[in-house]
RNA sequence: GCUCGAAUGGUGGAAUCGGUAGACACGAGGGACUUAAAAUCCCUUGGCCAGUGAUGGCUGUGCGGGUUCAAGUCCCGCUUCGAGUACCA
């Protein structure tokens, strides 16, 4: 009886969702597992060969810890909000939401042919109202928070208001935009508005003025992450800096907690270096400078508090509110140019033409080390973020500081005994410290760091500064907060309307806020976004509802915020909502929660690193505070898939000409290499008639052929239409079966690894289920299988596989666990086993990677319960041992002797005469026992005589 | 520039703890069956050399050193490629 894949995998879908086979519900009699993919943007191009990679990888492992006992939730949704549903509703009218449902069906259709054990019954999407109302009440919840310092999490903002009237913010540590003092008496004396200003300044969501990524052409803001080398990411338009009010996060807050946590997941080291390079911690040490002739100061942050003896100016940055401050009258003109011209530089231009540039204030700052007066100057290479936006310039030990130096002929001193500085800074930070204070001038106060390494240096600076009174010891981050504004339509509205310019929340009970319908998703003529054309978008307090904006009359109707939520919001914290979707009370039931507690494996693209993956950790923790998500950590352990590159064919066209050359006879024309179809190409041999069919102008193309074949050239690309290179998996599922398909891309290489899709090597994970399918049945169509006592090879055979694969699912090594299989099947078909015993466990084995052929055997074994239900066996190592076991010893890897001996010996004795080789004997004279390997590897006392 | 990772046959890759390098698969070559094709099965397949042959020898994991009885694996110094990040003081 032949292998037909397509009945079997028709028949077995039905089967699942007829039975709902893959529903899970909290069992608490059984151990939890959550497996989660990082879900899809339903994208209009629909999925192509290296989508499925990493839900195959995630399938497999779930199904596994189903056979094992666990209770596995592996649910999937859509991250259905984004920019090119709105992009092509702009270019075509068509309703997002329209395209969004279209997509979102394709890709469902598409899921389902390759046989997953998603719980569909869980489903989410970002855009539903039933979803997005707990992303709009996790940022109320955000809104009515600040972040206590000392008690390192988030708290109720009532907490302010109930001690502002009584205590001011005196002792208050929380983390805020700006450092405010004020009393119990100038709060009360506030309006609302100010006191509302007052309480942005710690809201864990606020609204502020920062300078953002601004993007023309896509008339919205860009995150960070979303901007790659000064142009988006989608769409690759050029962004500008520019200062707008908007929605933010305050992740910095989280700084330190997001930096602790990564010590307690299990994720891979380079996705852990990458998020503590962006988190950015660095120690370091504030210091104050007094400006010469003046009562003002300012403070600097360094991490070098070593080199204050090697101070040789002072740098602002352009943004910095000091420069108006220090800038003299003389100066006044100069530094304003300065600024103006900063200023229409964008971000981009400053990349791309980093040339120093900067002004003098002509102010001096007095050193508190060496008492000199070092000029202060503007440049744009300080960032106001960052720090306190103004630096100690110390030319010999960093390369920014000596380029400026040398530009503008500043000093230079060195600190560093044996140091040359005069080609190019000394910014390492090893070695001897010298010169510090200088031995040629008297020296200004009583400290030396002369003959300290650079780290005892810094360590004695701190101390020094700290008991002096000049500073303090600071923790810088880089992690910045959250722009959270989007200037969009399709995403998530915010449930926030305007009073007096400033935000309120709607009330809770009200939510969802509900995206309104809007006649164009363009910006409007006035600059406002796309949430603008609509006509019924303003907030009626008296009644709780959404009404026409004709009805504003700022006393009980205001208007509704314009902008929407970024990306992010909606893929923060949707592992939370799969464990309780359809719960409308909650984000997510407290019981049904500490159940799931966190996804034990999350497994993804390397392209969240910096973006998601900071987010909904950040989020997470919040949710955490409040104990609404009862694990600090979401993903417990994290596996990136690697990316499926295109492998893509070329023709070569001589030139002027329609004949193409096969590659290997293209040097001796002039070619110009042309992208075909991989789909007419089988093992870069080309398919010459559907070549001509392809398109009209091949019709009569003429081929210069070698050994009667045409050969393609190759080369690794991105997958994409345009390079022609785009495998379909329907495709391969209607030719080969979604099993071959399952295991042919665990097959490919090591589930991290990127590597280009090769349709030729399939066939062998073809022949391989074929193989397997013999096992159980004859030609004649007899099925195989008896309840006999299975010979002790074909035990050995099959628990030397269940070994093997349960190690290799453990370390996601799938590809090296198929050749297992295909070893097992191979030595099982060629002693012709027929036992029942072993190939029910062989079946058993085999269904997490292909559940349809396993469970089309299962039921011929005759089980009445599914597959996804047998127990996974465990190995019986019995079986395995050998009788003999060789010994070899080589020496100088040039000679090898061959013994054999008993297993289970550990002792071994040789007649040395064995030993013939003249080297071999002088090395063991004398010794009694030796460590020898023995192959298999094991070590045994080998006793010479 | 900094950080991290990688480099093994014609190809994808294996070698999980320092212990027979190249498992498994593709491709290629040869053969069986067949009128033929498809399908299936068998043999060969890192390179070089010797032998009619069984087989034997040498060489071989990007390059140069080192440690070790033993190195693809560990250490030092490079080369190339990939990923992330970038005036973060």
């Amino acid at each position: 009886m032949e292998y037909n894949f397509r009945e079997i995998e028709q028949k077995w879908h039905r089967y699942w969702m007829e039975n709902h086979t893959y529903r899970v519900t909290e069992d608490e009699t059984k151990k939890k597992f959550y497996v989660l993919n990082m879900f899809p943007y339903p994208s209009g191009a629909g999925l192509h060969v290296g989508h499925p990679l990493g839900y195959i990888a995630s399938d497999i492992y779930a199904r596994y810890k189903r056979q094992q006992g666990f209770n596995v939730l592996n649910p999937m949704g859509y991250d259905a909000y984004g920019l090119p549903a709105e992009q092509y509703a702009i270019q075509t009218g068509q309703h997002p939401a329209i395209t969004t449902v279209a997509n979102i069906n394709r890709y469902r259709e598409q899921l389902d042919k390759i046989g997953f054990s998603f719980d569909w019954e869980r489903e989410i999407r970002t855009c539903d109202a039933s979803y997005y109302h707990w992303t709009q009440w996790a940022f109320q919840k955000m809104f009515n928070s600040y972040y206590c310092n000392d008690e390192k999490k988030a708290r109720p903002i009532q907490e302010l208001i109930d001690a502002f009237p009584v205590y001011g913010n005196e002792g208050l540590n929380a983390a805020c935009s700006e450092e405010l003092h004020f009393t119990a008496d100038e709060w009360k004396a506030m309006d609302e508005k100010q006191q509302q200003e007052v309480l942005m300044n710690y809201r864990i969501a606020y609204l502020g003025e920062t300078m953002v990524n601004w993007c023309p052409q896509l008339g919205t803001v860009l995150a960070n992450d979303e901007v790659v080398d000064g142009v988006s990411e989608r769409g690759g338009f050029p962004v500008v800096q520019k200062k707008m009010r908007q929605w933010c996060l305050r992740v910095s807050a989280y700084a330190q907690r997001l930096l602790d946590g990564l010590e307690t997941v299990d994720w891979t080291d380079s996705l852990k270096e990458t998020q503590r390079n962006w988190i950015g911690r660095s120690e370091g040490t504030e210091v104050q400078f007094k400006v010469k002739d003046s009562d003002k100061e300012f403070t600097i942050f360094t991490t070098r508090a070593d080199t204050m003896f090697g101070v040789t100016f002072m740098v602002l940055a352009p943004e910095s509110e000091l420069v108006d401050e220090v800038t003299t009258e003389e100066q006044k003109a100069a530094v304003k140019d300065y600024l103006e011209a900063t200023k229409k530089r964008t971000e981009r231009e400053r990349i791309a033409n980093r040339k120093v540039t900067g002004v003098f204030t002509g102010s001096y700052a007095i050193n508190p080390f060496t008492g000199e007066a070092n000029p202060i100057w503007v440049s744009d290479y300080v960032l106001a973020g960052y720090g306190t936006g103004a630096i100690m310039a110390v030319p010999a030990h960093d390369s920014r500081d000596y380029a400026f130096a040398k530009h503008f002929n500043l000093p230079i001193v060195p600190l560093v005994e044996g140091c040359d500085v005069s080609e190019e800074s000394f910014d390492a930070k090893e070695g001897i410290v010298t010169n510090s204070p200088r031995t040629d001038v008297k020296p200004y106060i009583d400290f030396s760091l002369n003959g300290l390494t650079i780290k005892e240096a810094i360590a004695a600076t701190k101390k020094y500064v700290k008991e002096h009174n000049l500073g303090r010891v600071k923790v810088n981050y880089r992690l910045r907060d959250a722009i959270f504004s989007r200037q969009r339509y399709w995403g998530e509205p915010f449930p926030v309307y305007y009073k007096d310019n400033m935000p309120y929340m709607i009330p809770e009970e009200c939510l969802p806020l509900e995206l309104p319908e809007v006649s164009k998703f363009l910006p409007t003529e006035t600059g406002e976004p796309p949430l603008g054309h609509a006509t019924r978008w303003a907030w009626d307090t008296k009644t709780c509802q959404v009404v026409e904006n004709e009805k504003i009359d700022h006393v009980t109707v205001f208007p509704l915020e314009l902008n929407t939520m970024p990306g992010f919001a909606g893929s923060s914290a949707y592992y939370l909502r799969y464990m309780d979707p359809k719960n409308d009370k909650a984000l997510v039931d407290a019981r049904i929660d500490s159940y799931w507690q966190n996804v034990d494996l999350y497994v993804g693209g390397t392209e969240h690193a910096t973006g998601h993956l900071i987010y909904s950790r950040f989020w997470n923790k919040f949710l955490h505070d409040y104990g609404y998500s009862v694990e600090e950590e979401p993903f417990r352990k994290l596996v990136n898939q690697g990316m499926i590159q295109g492998r893509s064919n070329f023709v070569y066209r001589i030139k002027d000409t329609n004949t193409f050359v096969s590659v290997g006879l293209k040097d001796k024309y002039e070619t110009t290499p042309l992208h075909v179809d991989v789909n007419i190409v089988a093992n870069d041999v080309l398919d010459i008639e559907a070549f001509k069919n392809w398109r009209p102008e091949y019709n009569n193309a003429e081929f210069i052929l070698e050994d009667g074949k045409y050969i393609c050239g190759w080369a690794v690309e991105k997958m994409s239409k345009s390079m022609f290179n785009v495998v379909n998996p329907d495709m391969i599922v209607e030719k080969f079966g979604a099993d071959t398909l399952r295991l042919y891309e665990m097959f490919l290489g090591p589930v991290e690894q990127s590597k280009p899709w090769d349709t030729n090597g399939i066939d062998g994970c073809h022949r391989f289920l074929k193989k397997f399918w013999a096992l159980f049945h004859n030609k004649e169509g007899q099925f195989l299988p008896v309840d006999n006592e299975p010979s002790k090879e074909a035990l050995k055979s099959i628990h030397k596989l269940i070994k093997k694969v349960t190690a290799d699912i453990e370390s996601f090594s799938y590809n090296t666990s198929i050749s297992a299989f295909m070893i097992c099947v191979n030595e099982l078909g060629q002693m012709k086993c027929n036992s029942k015993k072993v190939l029910e466990l062989l079946v058993t084995l085999i269904a997490p990677f292909a559940p349809h052929i396993a469970e089309e055997l299962w039921e011929q074994l005759g089980h009445d319960t599914s597959v996804c239900d047998a127990q996974w066996p465990v190995c019986n190592e019995a079986y395995l041992v050998e009788d003999n076991m060789k010994l070899s010893i080589s020496f100088n890897g040039k000679t090898r002797f061959t013994l054999e001996f008993p297993t289970d010996a550990d002792n071994v004795t040789i007649e040395k005469s064995v030993l013939e080789n003249e080297q071999t004997q002088k090395y063991l004279e004398g010794k009694q026992v030796v460590k020898v390997i023995i192959v298999p590897k094991r070590i045994v006392n080998i006793v010479i005589k």
